[in-house]
DNA sequence: GGCAAATATTATCTTAAGATAAAAAGCATT
DNA sequence: AATGCTTTTTATCTTAAGATAATATTTGCC
């Protein structure tokens, strides 16, 4: 059932199977409807997330527009910044999908940390390698073009186009809907010629 | 001398005379010329650095163009990508003043490391740090306009403006140098009608 | 099947950025 | 002061994005 959780470990670290007995008594597993709203702005996250089924989206509520920040979906954790940080957060969480979340408190990773002290190895190794993933999409995101950032998303997340609205995945990209919609209309007829 | 470092860790661990002493030891710190490249394309770092006096710049060479993705300044340290990553960088790192910076290898951090162990902990939070400031800036960037980026820097980084050429600054905003310069032109008249 | 809400497209107009070339200004060196 | 080099600005033209409003299409639901 939680497989996904441990495969996800596996990746930094090895386990023993006491440690996954432990691991897996330790999750907190919980179901959230479309639409469902994990944090909101000016909150205090308590919890940490990581994705079972489903998909949630990160964003901004700026002059009554909604700024997607990120799109996280199967096998993906979310650290939410007031989760780390003592801030009320500055962005929302909510679900697109009808989706199956795993949930860790402070308190119960806390727990976690101290029975199976090497997964802090895990979460420093977690957290260099989204500083660099996320330097680099950012590197990306300054030297291309909304069009060349457009057809990249396609390539790197052709998922994303079949669930997700895609005035969502403008905001994403920096450009209103407006404009995704005449772009893509502008690259298809490229294409085709 | 190196008091800088000291004031830099002891932001995220508190250290004793011994664990100074070591640091002091420790360190290696060199000079370098206005134009030194720390690392470049293609090049795998052995090396992270830390700037005591200067200023160092990191960009992409894409089609002939230099852009730039950060400028580091005093008391910022940089880890490469591929200090960590075992991959060739696909950035160069290269001084835009003389400049006084301390060099951390591999081998010694990781006596370090093992002689202090608490600094662990501190090249965690700073990556977590790290991560949450480069996703705010991120979000940032994707949800302002170039001016309203422009005016952003002005604010939070004047000194920039008084070190670094424009030129750079702009492909550091996402624009051309030549809309930069019209920009500017734009936002001063702006401001004294 | 029909209706309302959500999502996507189209049209029009305005504004700013990209490309390119050329000129101007600033600086350092001899 | 003259020269060459770096940096910034200006000019022109083209292209695409933003704003806004209207229309079309899709979807879920009773």
């Amino acid at each position: 059932m939680t497989d996904e959780i441990i495969s996800f470990i596996t990746r930094f670290v090895p386990l023993t199977e006491e440690e996954i007995a432990i691991i897996h008594e330790q999750n907190l597993i919980k179901s959230f409807r479309k639409d469902a709203v994990l944090l909101s702005e000016g909150e205090y996250a308590k919890e940490c997330y990581f994705i079972l089924q489903g998909c949630v989206r990160s964003y901004y509520l700026i002059d009554g527009e909604e700024k997607t920040t990120e799109f996280y979906t199967e096998s993906q954790a979310i650290t939410p910044v007031s989760y780390t940080q003592k801030e009320p957060s500055k962005y929302y969480l909510s679900c697109l999908e009808n989706s199956i979340i795993a949930l860790g408190s402070t308190e119960r990773n806390n727990q976690l940390l101290e029975k199976i002290p090497k997964l802090q190895s895990m979460v420093a190794q977690l957290n260099s390698d989204l500083l660099i993933q996320k330097q680099e999409s950012f590197d990306d995101f300054k030297s291309l073009s909304p069009e060349q950032r457009y057809l990249r998303l396609l390539e790197t997340r052709p998922d994303l186009f079949k669930r997700v609205p895609l005035y969502h995945i403008a905001t994403y990209l920096g450009i209103t809907p407006v404009s995704l919609s005449r772009m893509r209309k502008r690259v298809s007829t490229k294409v085709k010629q």
